[in-house]
DNA sequence: CATTGTGAACGGGTTCACAGCA
DNA sequence: TGCTGTGAACCCGTTCACAATG
Protein backbone atom coordinates (compact mmCIF):
# COMPACT_ATOMS: atom_id res chain seq x y z
CA UNK A 1 0.00 0.00 0.00
CA UNK A 2 2.00 2.99 -1.30
CA UNK A 3 -0.97 5.50 -0.89
CA UNK A 4 -1.84 7.33 2.45
CA UNK A 5 -5.79 6.95 2.73
CA UNK A 6 -7.70 10.07 4.11
CA UNK A 7 -8.54 9.67 7.41
CA UNK A 8 -12.55 10.94 6.48
CA UNK A 9 -12.50 7.77 3.69
CA UNK A 10 -11.42 5.58 7.01
CA UNK A 11 -14.34 6.82 8.56
CA UNK A 12 -16.81 5.74 6.14
CA UNK A 13 -15.89 2.22 5.88
CA UNK A 14 -17.46 1.18 9.09
CA UNK A 15 -20.92 2.67 7.68
CA UNK A 16 -20.22 0.61 4.63
CA UNK A 17 -19.41 -2.65 5.93
CA UNK A 18 -22.63 -1.87 8.27
CA UNK A 19 -24.93 -2.05 5.59
CA UNK A 20 -23.01 -4.36 4.12
CA UNK A 21 -23.69 -6.87 6.73
CA UNK A 22 -27.65 -6.07 7.23
CA UNK A 23 -27.82 -6.91 3.42
CA UNK A 24 -26.22 -9.88 3.97
CA UNK A 25 -28.92 -10.92 6.69
CA UNK A 26 -31.28 -10.02 4.80
CA UNK A 27 -29.87 -12.54 2.30
CA UNK A 28 -28.85 -10.66 -0.77
CA UNK A 29 -25.88 -11.64 -2.93
CA UNK A 30 -24.77 -8.71 -4.57
CA UNK A 31 -25.88 -4.64 -4.29
CA UNK A 32 -24.41 -1.73 -6.37
CA UNK A 33 -22.80 1.88 -5.44
CA UNK A 34 -26.09 3.13 -6.37
CA UNK A 35 -28.24 1.10 -3.69
CA UNK A 36 -25.60 1.59 -1.48
CA UNK A 37 -25.71 5.57 -1.55
CA UNK A 38 -29.19 5.64 -0.70
CA UNK A 39 -29.05 3.53 1.79
CA UNK A 40 -26.35 5.72 3.33
CA UNK A 41 -26.97 9.22 2.00
CA UNK A 42 -24.41 8.99 0.07
CA UNK A 43 -23.18 9.31 -3.48
CA UNK A 44 -22.84 6.83 -5.51
CA UNK A 45 -19.56 8.14 -7.02
CA UNK A 46 -18.05 9.13 -3.62
CA UNK A 47 -18.76 4.78 -2.97
CA UNK A 48 -17.11 3.88 -5.94
CA UNK A 49 -14.35 6.18 -5.63
CA UNK A 50 -14.03 4.84 -1.74
CA UNK A 51 -13.91 1.65 -2.53
CA UNK A 52 -10.95 1.99 -5.46
CA UNK A 53 -8.53 3.13 -3.41
CA UNK A 54 -8.43 -0.34 -1.48
CA UNK A 55 -8.66 -2.24 -4.72
CA UNK A 56 -11.20 -3.50 -7.43
CA UNK A 57 -13.95 -5.06 -6.02
CA UNK A 58 -17.17 -4.88 -8.25
CA UNK A 59 -17.98 -5.97 -11.75
CA UNK A 60 -19.38 -3.54 -14.22
CA UNK A 61 -22.29 -4.37 -14.83
CA UNK A 62 -23.25 -6.39 -12.27
CA UNK A 63 -22.11 -4.44 -9.00
CA UNK A 64 -20.66 -5.92 -5.82
CA UNK A 65 -20.61 -9.54 -4.44
CA UNK A 66 -21.62 -8.36 -0.98
CA UNK A 67 -20.36 -11.32 1.15
CA UNK A 68 -16.83 -10.14 -1.24
CA UNK A 69 -16.53 -6.88 -0.22
CA UNK A 70 -17.53 -7.62 3.36
CA UNK A 71 -14.44 -9.62 3.33
CA UNK A 72 -12.84 -7.41 1.82
CA UNK A 73 -13.42 -4.40 3.97
CA UNK A 74 -13.39 -6.57 7.20
CA UNK A 75 -9.63 -7.08 6.15
CA UNK A 76 -8.93 -3.59 5.51
CA UNK A 77 -10.43 -2.47 9.11
CA UNK A 78 -8.73 -5.03 10.54
CA UNK A 79 -11.96 -6.33 11.93
CA UNK A 80 -11.25 -10.32 10.76
CA UNK A 81 -10.24 -11.00 14.12
CA UNK A 82 -11.49 -10.16 17.21
CA UNK A 83 -9.68 -6.96 19.51
CA UNK A 84 -10.01 -7.54 22.89
CA UNK A 85 -11.13 -3.99 24.83
CA UNK A 86 -11.27 -2.70 28.33
CA UNK A 87 -14.09 -0.79 29.97
CA UNK A 88 -13.05 1.73 32.43
CA UNK A 89 -15.70 3.44 34.60
CA UNK A 90 -19.09 1.40 35.59
CA UNK A 91 -21.54 4.01 36.36
CA UNK A 92 -24.89 3.52 34.44
CA UNK A 93 -23.35 4.22 31.18
CA UNK A 94 -20.21 1.55 31.93
CA UNK A 95 -23.01 -0.69 32.88
CA UNK A 96 -24.79 -0.66 29.41
CA UNK A 97 -21.42 -0.77 27.68
CA UNK A 98 -20.66 -4.38 30.07
CA UNK A 99 -23.36 -5.80 28.94
CA UNK A 100 -24.27 -4.41 24.75
CA UNK A 101 -24.15 -7.51 23.14
CA UNK A 102 -23.82 -5.50 19.77
CA UNK A 103 -19.88 -5.82 19.60
CA UNK A 104 -19.67 -9.50 18.41
CA UNK A 105 -19.72 -10.07 14.77
CA UNK A 106 -18.10 -6.83 14.35
CA UNK A 107 -14.62 -7.71 15.66
CA UNK A 108 -14.98 -6.55 19.02
CA UNK A 109 -15.16 -8.04 22.27
CA UNK A 110 -15.28 -6.27 25.97
CA UNK A 111 -12.80 -8.32 27.61
CA UNK A 112 -12.44 -6.82 31.51
CA UNK A 113 -13.92 -3.64 33.14
CA UNK A 114 -12.29 -1.24 35.87
CA UNK A 115 -13.90 0.86 38.46
CA UNK A 116 -12.02 2.85 40.95
CA UNK A 117 -15.04 2.77 44.09
CA UNK A 118 -14.67 0.11 46.24
CA UNK A 119 -17.96 -0.58 46.45
CA UNK A 120 -17.93 -1.57 42.49
CA UNK A 121 -14.84 -3.51 42.72
CA UNK A 122 -15.65 -7.84 43.13
CA UNK A 123 -19.20 -7.17 41.76
CA UNK A 124 -20.49 -8.67 38.67
CA UNK A 125 -21.59 -6.60 35.71
CA UNK A 126 -22.90 -8.72 32.99
CA UNK A 127 -20.21 -11.66 32.50
CA UNK A 128 -17.90 -9.77 34.08
CA UNK A 129 -16.62 -8.72 37.70
CA UNK A 130 -15.28 -5.33 37.78
CA UNK A 131 -11.82 -4.94 38.64
CA UNK A 132 -9.67 -2.40 40.99
CA UNK A 133 -8.24 0.53 38.73
CA UNK A 134 -4.85 0.11 40.71
CA UNK A 135 -4.59 -2.79 38.81
CA UNK A 136 -5.55 -1.59 35.27
CA UNK A 137 -2.55 -0.95 33.85
CA UNK A 138 -0.59 -4.02 34.70
CA UNK A 139 -3.71 -5.95 33.64
CA UNK A 140 -4.16 -4.29 30.30
CA UNK A 141 -0.49 -4.42 29.58
CA UNK A 142 -0.39 -8.19 30.69
CA UNK A 143 -3.18 -9.28 28.42
CA UNK A 144 -2.17 -6.89 25.55
CA UNK A 145 -4.76 -4.66 25.18
CA UNK A 146 -5.01 -2.46 22.81
CA UNK A 147 -8.62 -0.75 22.79
CA UNK A 148 -10.43 1.06 26.03
CA UNK A 149 -13.48 2.28 26.62
CA UNK A 150 -13.45 5.28 29.22
CA UNK A 151 -17.02 5.78 30.92
CA UNK A 152 -15.93 7.68 33.55
CA UNK A 153 -16.97 10.94 34.89
CA UNK A 154 -14.75 13.95 33.48
CA UNK A 155 -12.72 14.96 35.98
CA UNK A 156 -11.21 11.59 36.15
CA UNK A 157 -10.53 10.65 32.31
CA UNK A 158 -7.68 12.04 31.58
CA UNK A 159 -5.74 10.05 34.83
CA UNK A 160 -7.30 6.93 33.22
CA UNK A 161 -6.15 7.70 29.51
CA UNK A 162 -2.65 8.40 31.05
CA UNK A 163 -3.17 5.02 32.30
CA UNK A 164 -4.55 3.37 29.72
CA UNK A 165 -1.39 5.00 27.21
CA UNK A 166 1.06 3.29 29.76
CA UNK A 167 -0.51 -0.35 29.39
CA UNK A 168 0.40 0.03 26.00
CA UNK A 169 -3.48 1.27 24.92
CA UNK A 170 -3.72 2.71 21.19
CA UNK A 171 -7.28 3.19 20.65
CA UNK A 172 -9.67 5.32 23.00
CA UNK A 173 -13.33 5.75 23.22
CA UNK A 174 -13.85 8.59 25.21
CA UNK A 175 -17.40 9.18 26.71
CA UNK A 176 -16.46 12.05 29.08
CA UNK A 177 -17.13 15.13 27.75
CA UNK A 178 -13.55 16.57 27.82
CA UNK A 179 -10.80 16.38 24.83
CA UNK A 180 -8.04 14.35 26.43
CA UNK A 181 -4.28 14.47 25.85
CA UNK A 182 -2.95 11.53 24.29
CA UNK A 183 0.61 11.13 22.31
CA UNK A 184 0.42 11.52 18.75
CA UNK A 185 0.58 7.12 18.05
CA UNK A 186 -2.60 6.90 20.07
CA UNK A 187 -5.73 7.38 18.54
CA UNK A 188 -9.30 8.96 20.52
CA UNK A 189 -12.77 8.87 19.33
CA UNK A 190 -15.48 10.70 21.30
CA UNK A 191 -18.91 9.98 22.07
CA UNK A 192 -20.89 12.65 23.80
CA UNK A 193 -24.45 13.25 23.04
CA UNK A 194 -24.92 17.03 23.90
CA UNK A 195 -22.78 17.46 20.97
CA UNK A 196 -24.87 16.12 18.33
CA UNK A 197 -27.92 17.31 20.03
CA UNK A 198 -26.76 20.72 20.04
CA UNK A 199 -25.78 20.80 16.88
CA UNK A 200 -29.28 19.73 16.01
CA UNK A 201 -31.00 22.41 18.23
CA UNK A 202 -29.07 25.26 16.06
CA UNK A 203 -31.89 24.56 13.20
CA UNK A 204 -34.74 24.20 15.59
CA UNK A 205 -36.80 27.81 15.59
CA UNK B 1 -28.89 36.15 8.54
CA UNK B 2 -28.32 36.54 5.20
CA UNK B 3 -25.99 33.92 4.76
CA UNK B 4 -26.23 30.30 5.18
CA UNK B 5 -23.95 28.90 7.11
CA UNK B 6 -21.93 25.79 6.60
CA UNK B 7 -23.33 22.61 8.39
CA UNK B 8 -19.54 21.39 9.14
CA UNK B 9 -19.05 24.67 11.16
CA UNK B 10 -22.54 24.66 12.98
CA UNK B 11 -21.00 20.79 14.01
CA UNK B 12 -17.94 22.46 15.49
CA UNK B 13 -19.55 25.47 17.55
CA UNK B 14 -21.05 22.82 20.29
CA UNK B 15 -17.42 21.47 20.69
CA UNK B 16 -16.28 25.60 21.13
CA UNK B 17 -19.13 26.22 23.53
CA UNK B 18 -17.88 22.92 25.66
CA UNK B 19 -14.47 24.22 26.38
CA UNK B 20 -15.43 27.47 27.23
CA UNK B 21 -17.51 26.56 29.92
CA UNK B 22 -15.46 24.40 31.36
CA UNK B 23 -12.83 27.16 31.12
CA UNK B 24 -15.18 29.80 33.06
CA UNK B 25 -15.52 27.00 35.58
CA UNK B 26 -11.96 27.21 36.28
CA UNK B 27 -12.79 30.79 36.82
CA UNK B 28 -11.23 31.87 33.73
CA UNK B 29 -12.02 35.59 32.35
CA UNK B 30 -10.75 35.58 27.83
CA UNK B 31 -9.15 33.07 25.90
CA UNK B 32 -7.51 33.54 22.25
CA UNK B 33 -8.47 31.57 19.13
CA UNK B 34 -4.69 30.30 19.88
CA UNK B 35 -5.47 28.28 23.87
CA UNK B 36 -9.14 27.28 22.34
CA UNK B 37 -7.15 25.76 19.39
CA UNK B 38 -4.43 24.06 21.15
CA UNK B 39 -7.28 22.32 23.41
CA UNK B 40 -9.81 21.49 20.79
CA UNK B 41 -6.50 19.76 18.09
CA UNK B 42 -8.60 22.85 15.72
CA UNK B 43 -6.45 25.81 14.09
CA UNK B 44 -6.03 29.03 15.25
CA UNK B 45 -7.39 30.55 12.00
CA UNK B 46 -10.22 28.10 11.86
CA UNK B 47 -11.96 28.97 14.98
CA UNK B 48 -11.90 33.00 14.00
CA UNK B 49 -13.31 32.25 10.89
CA UNK B 50 -16.18 30.02 12.14
CA UNK B 51 -16.78 32.44 14.61
CA UNK B 52 -16.52 35.83 12.75
CA UNK B 53 -19.70 33.80 10.78
CA UNK B 54 -21.99 34.56 13.17
CA UNK B 55 -20.33 38.53 14.45
CA UNK B 56 -17.12 39.71 15.59
CA UNK B 57 -17.24 38.42 19.68
CA UNK B 58 -13.54 39.66 20.10
CA UNK B 59 -11.43 42.22 20.63
CA UNK B 60 -8.09 42.76 18.73
CA UNK B 61 -4.76 42.36 21.00
CA UNK B 62 -7.12 41.04 24.19
CA UNK B 63 -8.63 38.20 22.62
CA UNK B 64 -12.49 36.71 23.97
CA UNK B 65 -14.39 37.20 26.71
CA UNK B 66 -15.50 34.05 27.97
CA UNK B 67 -18.83 34.62 29.30
CA UNK B 68 -19.41 37.10 26.42
CA UNK B 69 -18.56 34.54 23.69
CA UNK B 70 -20.70 31.48 25.72
CA UNK B 71 -23.49 33.58 26.06
CA UNK B 72 -23.55 34.13 22.08
CA UNK B 73 -22.63 31.04 20.99
CA UNK B 74 -25.42 29.82 23.36
CA UNK B 75 -28.27 32.31 21.14
CA UNK B 76 -26.63 30.72 18.26
CA UNK B 77 -27.24 27.05 18.89
CA UNK B 78 -30.74 28.26 20.51
CA UNK B 79 -29.35 26.73 23.99
CA UNK B 80 -30.28 29.79 25.81
CA UNK B 81 -33.45 28.20 26.78
CA UNK B 82 -34.12 24.25 27.53
CA UNK B 83 -35.48 22.27 25.29
CA UNK B 84 -37.43 19.05 26.33
CA UNK B 85 -36.64 15.37 25.03
CA UNK B 86 -37.82 12.46 24.43
CA UNK B 87 -36.24 8.95 25.26
CA UNK B 88 -37.93 5.66 23.70
CA UNK B 89 -36.38 2.45 24.49
CA UNK B 90 -35.19 1.68 28.12
CA UNK B 91 -32.74 -0.75 27.87
CA UNK B 92 -29.50 -1.18 29.91
CA UNK B 93 -28.18 1.90 27.26
CA UNK B 94 -32.26 4.31 27.67
CA UNK B 95 -31.47 2.92 31.49
CA UNK B 96 -28.36 5.21 31.54
CA UNK B 97 -29.42 8.33 29.72
CA UNK B 98 -32.66 8.07 31.54
CA UNK B 99 -30.86 8.97 35.00
CA UNK B 100 -27.74 11.11 32.76
CA UNK B 101 -27.53 14.21 34.52
CA UNK B 102 -25.31 15.45 31.77
CA UNK B 103 -27.76 17.17 29.84
CA UNK B 104 -29.04 20.19 32.64
CA UNK B 105 -26.30 23.69 31.83
CA UNK B 106 -26.31 22.21 28.14
CA UNK B 107 -30.61 23.28 27.67
CA UNK B 108 -31.16 19.69 27.26
CA UNK B 109 -33.87 17.75 29.26
CA UNK B 110 -35.38 14.72 29.52
CA UNK B 111 -39.13 14.92 29.88
CA UNK B 112 -40.49 11.65 29.40
CA UNK B 113 -39.72 8.08 28.71
CA UNK B 114 -41.30 5.40 26.22
CA UNK B 115 -40.91 1.47 26.02
CA UNK B 116 -43.55 -0.92 24.59
CA UNK B 117 -42.23 -3.50 26.50
CA UNK B 118 -45.38 -4.37 29.14
CA UNK B 119 -42.91 -5.44 32.16
CA UNK B 120 -40.92 -2.09 32.12
CA UNK B 121 -44.52 -0.26 31.75
CA UNK B 122 -45.43 1.77 34.70
CA UNK B 123 -41.77 0.97 36.76
CA UNK B 124 -40.22 3.86 37.32
CA UNK B 125 -36.67 4.47 35.99
CA UNK B 126 -34.60 7.94 37.25
CA UNK B 127 -37.09 10.74 37.69
CA UNK B 128 -39.33 8.71 35.23
CA UNK B 129 -42.58 6.44 34.78
CA UNK B 130 -41.64 4.50 31.77
CA UNK B 131 -44.95 5.19 29.23
CA UNK B 132 -46.44 2.86 26.99
CA UNK B 133 -44.99 3.50 23.25
CA UNK B 134 -48.89 2.96 21.88
CA UNK B 135 -49.33 6.83 23.57
CA UNK B 136 -46.20 8.05 22.76
CA UNK B 137 -47.14 9.89 19.21
CA UNK B 138 -50.11 11.87 21.27
CA UNK B 139 -47.93 12.52 24.47
CA UNK B 140 -45.46 13.99 22.47
CA UNK B 141 -47.17 16.20 20.55
CA UNK B 142 -49.39 17.52 23.21
CA UNK B 143 -46.00 18.46 25.13
CA UNK B 144 -44.78 20.05 22.35
CA UNK B 145 -41.22 18.15 22.24
CA UNK B 146 -38.97 18.43 19.22
CA UNK B 147 -36.41 16.68 20.63
CA UNK B 148 -35.69 12.33 20.65
CA UNK B 149 -33.37 10.05 21.36
CA UNK B 150 -34.19 6.46 19.92
CA UNK B 151 -32.48 3.60 22.04
CA UNK B 152 -34.44 0.92 20.72
CA UNK B 153 -33.33 -2.34 19.14
CA UNK B 154 -32.20 -2.01 15.38
CA UNK B 155 -35.52 -3.48 14.38
CA UNK B 156 -37.55 -1.07 15.98
CA UNK B 157 -36.00 2.07 15.37
CA UNK B 158 -37.64 2.98 12.07
CA UNK B 159 -41.27 2.44 13.17
CA UNK B 160 -40.44 4.33 16.17
CA UNK B 161 -38.57 7.22 14.29
CA UNK B 162 -42.12 7.28 11.85
CA UNK B 163 -43.97 7.81 15.18
CA UNK B 164 -42.08 10.18 16.39
CA UNK B 165 -41.97 12.65 12.78
CA UNK B 166 -45.81 12.39 13.47
CA UNK B 167 -45.71 13.58 16.21
CA UNK B 168 -43.83 16.34 15.40
CA UNK B 169 -40.24 16.03 16.30
CA UNK B 170 -37.60 17.65 14.46
CA UNK B 171 -34.24 16.42 15.79
CA UNK B 172 -33.54 12.61 16.31
CA UNK B 173 -30.42 11.68 18.07
CA UNK B 174 -30.32 7.86 16.99
CA UNK B 175 -28.35 4.72 19.03
CA UNK B 176 -29.52 1.90 17.07
CA UNK B 177 -26.62 0.57 14.09
CA UNK B 178 -28.82 1.55 11.16
CA UNK B 179 -29.98 5.24 8.87
CA UNK B 180 -33.33 5.56 9.73
CA UNK B 181 -35.45 7.60 6.61
CA UNK B 182 -37.15 10.63 7.61
CA UNK B 183 -38.79 13.66 6.34
CA UNK B 184 -35.94 16.39 5.02
CA UNK B 185 -36.84 18.81 7.43
CA UNK B 186 -36.02 16.56 10.72
CA UNK B 187 -32.54 16.23 11.44
CA UNK B 188 -30.70 13.26 12.65
CA UNK B 189 -27.29 12.28 14.41
CA UNK B 190 -26.33 8.58 15.42
CA UNK B 191 -24.60 7.37 17.89
CA UNK B 192 -22.74 3.81 17.10
CA UNK B 193 -19.20 2.78 19.18
CA UNK B 194 -18.90 0.35 16.96
CA UNK B 195 -18.18 2.77 13.71
CA UNK B 196 -15.84 4.68 15.98
CA UNK B 197 -14.08 1.58 16.91
CA UNK B 198 -13.89 -0.01 13.66
CA UNK B 199 -12.52 3.54 12.74
CA UNK B 200 -9.11 3.19 14.99
CA UNK B 201 -8.89 -0.55 14.29
CA UNK B 202 -7.90 -0.06 10.79
CA UNK B 203 -4.51 2.25 12.00
CA UNK B 204 -4.15 -0.68 14.47
CA UNK B 205 -1.12 -3.08 13.02
C1' DC C 1 -27.15 -2.62 -20.98
C1' DA C 2 -26.14 -1.74 -16.39
C1' DT C 3 -22.48 -0.56 -13.54
C1' DT C 4 -17.70 -0.03 -12.31
C1' DG C 5 -13.26 2.60 -12.04
C1' DT C 6 -11.11 6.96 -12.82
C1' DG C 7 -9.06 11.25 -14.80
C1' DA C 8 -10.64 15.89 -15.00
C1' DA C 9 -13.40 19.58 -13.43
C1' DC C 10 -15.42 21.60 -9.75
C1' DG C 11 -16.49 23.45 -5.30
C1' DG C 12 -15.82 24.47 -0.88
C1' DG C 13 -13.34 24.23 3.37
C1' DT C 14 -8.75 25.42 5.42
C1' DT C 15 -4.75 27.95 5.80
C1' DC C 16 -2.09 32.04 4.95
C1' DA C 17 -0.80 36.52 5.71
C1' DC C 18 -1.63 40.93 6.89
C1' DA C 19 -4.34 45.16 7.73
C1' DG C 20 -6.64 47.02 11.58
C1' DC C 21 -7.28 48.03 16.17
C1' DA C 22 -7.18 47.86 21.45
C1' DT D 1 2.65 44.73 20.90
C1' DG D 2 -0.82 41.04 20.68
C1' DC D 3 -4.59 39.24 18.71
C1' DT D 4 -8.74 39.55 15.82
C1' DG D 5 -11.17 39.55 11.34
C1' DT D 6 -10.77 38.58 6.55
C1' DG D 7 -9.65 38.53 1.51
C1' DA D 8 -6.77 35.67 -1.24
C1' DA D 9 -4.38 31.52 -2.08
C1' DC D 10 -4.27 26.99 -1.51
C1' DC D 11 -5.53 22.37 -1.00
C1' DC D 12 -8.33 18.54 -0.81
C1' DG D 13 -12.56 16.10 -1.08
C1' DT D 14 -16.61 15.55 -4.15
C1' DT D 15 -18.89 15.30 -8.33
C1' DC D 16 -18.89 14.70 -13.22
C1' DA D 17 -18.64 12.19 -17.26
C1' DC D 18 -17.21 8.57 -19.88
C1' DA D 19 -14.32 4.69 -21.39
C1' DA D 20 -14.16 -0.02 -20.18
C1' DT D 21 -16.30 -4.38 -19.42
C1' DG D 22 -18.89 -8.50 -17.74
Amino acid sequence: MAKEIPDIIVGRLPRYLGVLKRMAQEGRQTTSSQELGERLGISAAQIRKDLSQFGEFGKQGTGYSIPYLIENLEAILHVNRVWDMVLVGVGDLGHAIARYQGFSDHGLRTAMIFDNDPKKIGQRVGNFIVQDSAELAEKVRQAGIKIAMITVPASAAQSVANELVKAGVKAILCYAPIVINVPPDVHVQYIDPVIHLQRMTYYLS
